[in-house]
DNA sequence: CTACTTATTTTGAATGAGTCAAGATAAGAA
DNA sequence: TTCTTATCTTGACTCATTCAAAATAAGTAG
């Protein structure tokens, strides 16, 4: 669903306007998965030049809120985005270069989700991260 | 060991020169679990009002490179330190406070550590966080 | 114990992802 | 077509963190 159309359905289903900077960034993030803000602004300028920065953070910030888009910030590394929502998958990432890639879960459909001690806590999501190192970088250094 | 000497110790194990600076860096870390930057510059400022926040962030930054005290950054908030290291335990966090305690992992010493695909990556930790409403604000909503 | 080498620290400026605020614009309703 | 107000543009600003150069002090050699 990266039709134009299919991206104002998303939008409308989710209570939202319309409007020409959220189609474009929202397009941007389903062309971009995993894509930083700065890649997201690019690629938002190269059909809309005159979009906004600011106007892409708004609708980044308003499709996370929604569930419409998942930010991933792992440490070190500035926010990225992707439109595979309501999975709950998790992602690897490279020590060396940053490079980041979708796991599913091995465990079944809410893998981690029990903490041996919440400590009260209610508990809605497990967020995992596996760390290590990228094949490429696996390469350059042997 | 939150002795001075037993700090003092822990430096020169990992090799470190034992400054002023570092041990009342690493005092503070060990003193306030899950202190912020902020929060430990105060703390060092106790004792040694002449320390710079550089230090600090220097000395944060050089033991966590060592393993002596493990960084700890979840989404929208700033760096936190703890001392307690190698034992591959993990976090909650409320998502209304921020608040941050400790669990250990259920599923034995290497839990998560498998993921379905690696997409190649030769992975070395698994981070796991999990996201929720800690005691005081579930009452504050109720 | 004293001098020396250089890792650390201090100081102060700079970076940069992200946010704030006010006026201008345009999406959707009437 | 007009109107209301959510959204966008513009441009300044925040603040955790980093950079750089000169000053200091930890550990070493004499």
């Amino acid at each position: 669903m990266t039709s134009k159309a299919g991206i104002e359905q998303v939008l409308k289903e989710a209570s939202m306007r319309v409007t020409q900077p959220r189609v474009a960034v929202l397009a941007a993030v389903t062309a971009n998965p995993h894509a930083d803000t700065e890649t997201i602004i690019s690629a938002v300028h190269e059909e809309h030049p005159h979009v906004s920065h600011q106007a892409v953070y708004d609708s980044l910030k308003l499709f996370t809120s929604l569930g419409v888009v998942r930010q991933i910030q792992p440490q070190g590394h500035i926010a990225r985005y992707e439109t595979r929502v309501g999975d709950n998958h998790h992602h690897v990432v490279c020590r060396s270069c940053g490079h980041l890639a979708d796991v599913d879960c091995s465990v079944g459909a809410a893998p981690c989700l029990h903490a041996s001690d919440d400590h009260g806590f209610q508990i809605d999501e497990a967020e995992v991260i596996y760390w290590g190192k990228c094949p490429d970088c696996q390469a350059l250094n042997s």
